[in-house]
DNA sequence: CGCGGGTTATCTCCCTTGAC
DNA sequence: GTCAAGGGAGATAACCCGCG
């Protein structure tokens, strides 16, 4: 009998004295809750200062280093797996109804580019680069102000993201939920599983039971709502835990495709090729080059 | 030479997908 | 939902290369 772990709905409730809810994570403070796979109506802002870690957006999984900016829109499912902070790591995590201001505050004509912003969002918003860096310090720089000033930040904030021009789209694939609750929940499901049971063999049809569906439902359904197929998700999400590995661990490259779920070598290299267009050796090469 | 770590070739099996 | 075909994923093994 397989665990399910269930999905879950995660409630955001509005810091003290406030419409939104703002809070800060670092070395000692690091009660963070969203290390599970879970979404919400909120928008959310996630700006890390430094580190690296892995994160899913909805079936967008990725490997990042020093710090990460994120910009996750409405009931888009998500995953963050910042290593533990260490140092003078930050994590700031803004979250906000898309109406706490009014219904209709992002019609009015002035915040006509913010609308544009928070509906591209829906995809997830990566940025980069000095755009990274700026907007970045502005959200740490909310923690001190007062309430009123910390609201008028955040607007500002969202301008700053609205104009900066070196962002990624992190899902632009076309990951599609139905808004029937159910399937919001089985998709979830489906997420914890693998996260949970990667670094071993899931067979399709194991996991098809997990959601009772037949096989071929199973694979329909996944690619309909992901995009891929069941198996390159669960290789991408080998894969990127592979390349943190590489990263973070003097590890050999034979453990580290065993640590990642891969049964061998030869499969192992080759996918990570065609991945990340190098070799793991090559790979890991190029980042003692870049430390050194 | 033998050994360990990494890469490539090839064959089998099961995942994916189209037809019903 | 079932069935079956084809193609991609995974296993096995041969191969390469640097090192003692």
């Amino acid at each position: 009998m397989v665990k399910i772990s269930k999905p879950s709905f995660e409630k955001v409730d509005p810091s003290f004295g406030s419409s939104f809810s703002f809070k800060s994570f670092n070395q000692e403070n690091q009660n963070r809750n969203h290390t599970f796979w879970h979404y919400h109506p909120e928008i959310e802002l996630v700006y890390v200062n430094g580190g690296s870690g892995k994160r899913q957006i909805g079936s967008h999984i990725s490997y990042y280093q020093h710090g990460d900016l994120i910009l996750i829109g409405s009931n888009l499912p998500h995953c963050g797996f910042t290593d533990s902070l260490t140092d003078n790591d930050k994590e700031t995590v803004i979250q906000f109804s898309p109406d706490f201001l009014g219904k209709n505050f992002w019609e009015i004509p002035e915040m006509r580019n913010v609308r544009v912003l928070l509906e591209r969002a829906k995809n997830g918003i990566v940025f980069h680069g000095e755009d990274k860096n700026l907007i970045g310090e502005k959200i740490e720089a909310l923690s001190s102000l007062t309430n009123y000033k910390r609201l008028l930040g955040l607007l500002d904030v969202l301008n700053m993201l609205e104009n900066a021009k070196d962002f990624t789209l992190l899902n632009a694939e076309g990951f599609v939920l139905d808004t029937e609750l159910e399937d919001h929940n089985r998709i979830n499901v489906i997420f914890n599983f693998v996260k949970n049971e990667f670094k071993r063999n899931i067979a399709l049809e194991e996991i098809a039971d997990v959601v009772s569906m037949t096989v071929p439902a199973f694979c329909r359904y996944f690619k309909k709502t992901t995009g891929k197929t069941f198996v390159q998700f669960v290789n991408e999400y080998r894969l990127v835990h592979a390349a943190k590995l590489l990263h973070e661990k003097q590890i050999s490259i034979t453990d580290v495709c065993f640590e990642s779920g891969f049964n061998n070598f030869s499969h192992f290299n080759k996918q990570f090729k065609k991945f990340t267009g190098k070799s793991p050796s090559v790979y890991r090469n190029e980042i003692k080059f870049a430390v050194s």
